[in-house]
DNA sequence: GACTCTATTGACATTTTTGTAGATAACTCT
DNA sequence: AGAGTTATCTACAAAAATGTCAATAGAGTC
């Protein structure tokens, strides 16, 4: 019988608020919104809670600060695609990143808390995201300021409900799950395509 | 100074029950899931908090019966408008339904909830509902089953999109609150048109 | 009016969740 | 190596949320 050594781990302020964060993040993906308890924030981040309060003060600025980082990591995808692509396929392939951010990095669940919570004011990185793709590529395209709203208000809203149940109402229905996802865009690319027509 | 008389209401088992999920379905709706605590339900339905245990036994309980009587209330409002309406417009009008009952009537946060929590197999009810449009009117029209339930997936996924954020993301980017419902009700009409047309 | 039944309640008990405080250990700098 | 800083931990405390129980009071029946 040996006297276990207690080794800790210690890490930059940042790195540990960004483990706790990443932890609290897995969880509000896999387990939804009310797993995010003190506790299991820390188990999952291999902590002691009072470490996760040493660090965010109270379980609910974590929860405000997971929500800021999520607003940014997905603003951050839907711009990054907007920019670095090809004029000509800007389009398409902002349509594909908008709802891969919101099926895969948890946006649609995130919104969707967000919404569920009331803290939906959150979303002004948002507001700058859209601001920018409607005077962006799509003026490119000709389309005037205010249709661009309606289709980007559409495309958002259809990428929101994709990520968020899409799988699920595919298999209810006995289809493959990504079949709600490839319906969606198919039937958005044609919308697109009718609206570039006038 | 007189002794007040200790006045309660009583209530049919039925009665009592439906007052506490009502109750508990205003909360859902104004303050999110996370503000169906016991005693914040029973306050709102203006009983003590044994009195809400006496008839659901747990405070899950409550969570699962308002789901069911959410779901419930939906699917008869989507029903109701497939059956009753005349054969041309009931396609339209399934759609306005549709809308109407993700956003209005709250089931786009009951489908969020489900989704966040884990429970989305709750919704058994809504596949007989999907069947029914897919059999009914859609086979009328001669839309063949697969591509009608790519439309019902479709048009689904955007009811929800719509019903959850798309009043705050029409005021987002500084939209009157209905614009992003009456931009996807136009664009969903679209595409159904065009998917008439072959 | 007395009796029965049970919905309702206040008071208590338990569990869950969050927050606090002092001691300890890991890291940096000298 | 020694000292200072502070991230981390354990143990404790407080608060919040859920659940239990025996007593009370409506409403119907005899």
């Amino acid at each position: 019988m040996s006297i276990e050594s207690p080794r800790r781990i210690r890490r930059s302020p940042e790195a540990a608020r960004e483990n706790i964060l990443s932890a609290a993040q897995g969880l509000l993906l896999d387990r939804g919104p009310q797993a995010l308890k003190l506790v299991d924030v820390a188990k999952g981040a291999g902590v002691s809670h009072a470490t996760v309060l040493h660090h965010f003060g109270s379980i609910g600025e974590v929860q405000t600060a997971l929500m800021e980082q999520m607003i940014r990591q997905l603003v951050e995808q839907i711009l990054t695609a907007e920019r670095s692509d090809d004029p000509e396929g800007q389009l398409e392939s902002v349509g594909q990143v908008l709802f891969d951010a919101f099926e895969s990095a948890g946006g649609a669940r995130l919104a969707a808390w967000l919404e569920l919570t009331g803290e939906a004011r959150r979303l002004t990185l948002v507001r700058e995201a859209v601001g920018e793709v409607i005077s962006g590529p799509m003026a490119q395209k000709g389309i005037s300021p205010d249709r661009a709203t309606n289709l980007v208000l559409v495309a958002v809203s259809l990428a929101m409900g994709v990520g968020l149940i899409g799988r699920s109402l595919a298999e209810l229905v006995g289809r493959p799950p990504d079949s709600t996802r490839e319906a969606a865009q198919a039937f958005l690319k044609a919308g697109l395509a009718a609206a570039l027509q006038e």
